[in-house]
DNA sequence: AATCCACAGGAATGGTTGGCAG
DNA sequence: CTGCCAACCATTCCTGTGGATT
């Protein structure tokens, strides 16, 4: 028996997952506990799509992981079910705004859902827009929820015009063309203050806040999904209460406590164990963090890594935060040692804002009072994942390797 | 109570790149 | 091929501001 007869033996005698799939970030399960409220009154909003009517529009709220998205996707399937059984013609598009994060791209999704054909660059955005139009009108009689998810990526980066576009459209078509209402699903709850007035009132006809889950409902979850996704008895005890802990610590995110879960069977079954254990999902974690840095850091433009490895080098040792100005110093000597131009300033503003949004730092104001208004800067990520992910890039290796 | 620091962060604009339409 | 456009990074110029110090 050679080494591969042995790796290809081990995962077929593995014998933790049932089903796997169950566990994975767009799994939507058939009982979604402690949710009931919101299937309710989302579910009873878009009720009036059956009656030929125009759903109000609704804006939801809620951290990550607290089901938004799941209830939403739970409640439009139901739905469209249940207009196929009437013979009502409604449908429902899905975009994810963090994906699809411009304007353009967020109009051409829900033109392509449609079957209108849109090459992916080389059209205005208007031009985009009126040929959905015009597929809208041919469409009259049906009603389309449109569901922007995270909502928050769009409007930060381009702003609300597209929102009101597209609230305009719903009520303006009118009686010519295809009823179209809009999910506006977001994290931040903060977001409603950055809308135009006429956008946030024509989205916010309704509302509905998504709470987190604490520790007990998160068990709840997982025991649910466990029980479809491993083979009996091969979580050990306190897998799922340790789970849910860390993820409860993690302002009750139920993605992430289901990440957990799958991560530490996947880890369990790679070294060929017949149990999952607390050990397994420590391992997790790290494991999940160092990914989730990777793939952030590597798609950095240049100069926002080099921030990050000044942020890096700044809050190294004892020191726990650094300030915007500071910053700047330390990130223009690393530029000048790659012999490169800097950036300004401004620019370095905002890529800390970037960088905050991405999570791998945390930025928040502070005053100082005499000595001015800055920005405290921490780290947020794992900084061993940080440099890790950051040496990928071989112009910052030069820099890393420099010390 | 007024001042003033050290930036925050808005608005306008420019230079590239990649890609469609005709 | 030309004209046009979106997207992205970046610059310039700018007004705004919380609170320790004067």
């Amino acid at each position: 028996m050679d080494v591969l007869d042995e790796v290809f033996e081990r995962v077929v005698k593995a014998r933790i997952f049932r089903n796997r799939s169950v566990l994975s970030p767009d799994y939507i399960p058939d009982k979604l506990p402690h949710r009931e409220r919101e299937i309710r009154a989302l579910g009873s909003i878009v009720a009036q799509a059956l009656k030929g009517e125009r759903p109000s529009n609704v804006f939801i709220y809620g951290l990550t992981g607290t089901g938004k998205t799941a209830v939403t996707l739970y409640v439009l399937r139901r739905l469209e079910a249940k207009a196929k059984e009437l013979g009502a013609p409604v449908s429902y598009i899905y975009v994810n705004c963090r994906q699809r994060d411009t304007p353009y791209k967020v109009l051409a999704e829900i033109a392509s859902t449609l079957d209108v054909r849109v090459p992916f660059t080389g059209l205005s955005t208007a031009e985009v827009y009126t040929r959905l139009v015009r597929r809208l009108k041919k469409l009259r009689g049906h009603v389309i929820v449109v569901v922007l998810d995270e909502i928050d990526w769009l409007v930060k980066r381009k702003g609300d015009d597209l929102l009101y576009k597209l609230t305009r459209i719903g009520y303006e078509l009118g009686l010519d063309a295809a009823k179209v209402s809009i999910i506006g699903v977001t994290n931040d709850v903060k977001l409603v203050e950055m809308l135009d007035a006429r956008v946030r009132s024509s989205l916010g006809e309704e509302e509905i806040v998504f709470p987190p889950y604490n520790a007990k409902q998160l068990e709840d979850i997982l025991r649910e999904r466990a029980e479809l996704a491993f083979n009996p008895g091969v979580l050990e005890p306190d897998v799922i209460p340790f789970c849910a802990a860390l993820a409860a610590r993690e302002h009750g995110d139920a993605r992430r406590a289901l990440d957990l879960l799958r991560v530490a069977g996947e880890l369990a079954e790679r070294e060929g164990a017949d149990k999952v254990t607390v050990e397994h999902v420590k391992r997790a974690w790290v494991e999940i963090e160092r990914d989730r840095v990777r793939e952030v850091v590597s798609t950095l433009p240049l100069h926002a890594k080099l921030v990050l490895l000044a942020v890096l080098e700044l809050t190294a040792e004892g020191k726990r935060y650094t300030t915007t100005g500071e910053l700047y110093d330390t990130y223009s000597n690393l530029a000048s040692k790659l012999g490169i131009e800097r950036v300004t300033q401004r620019r370095v503003s905002d890529i800390i804002a970037e960088l905050d949004m991405l999570g791998v730092i945390s930025a928040r104001v502070v005053s100082r009072g005499r000595y001015g208004k800055t920005r405290m800067i921490t780290l947020s990520a794992d900084p061993k994942a940080v440099r890790d992910a950051l040496s990928e890039d071989p112009l910052v290796r030069i820099l890393l390797g420099a010390e």
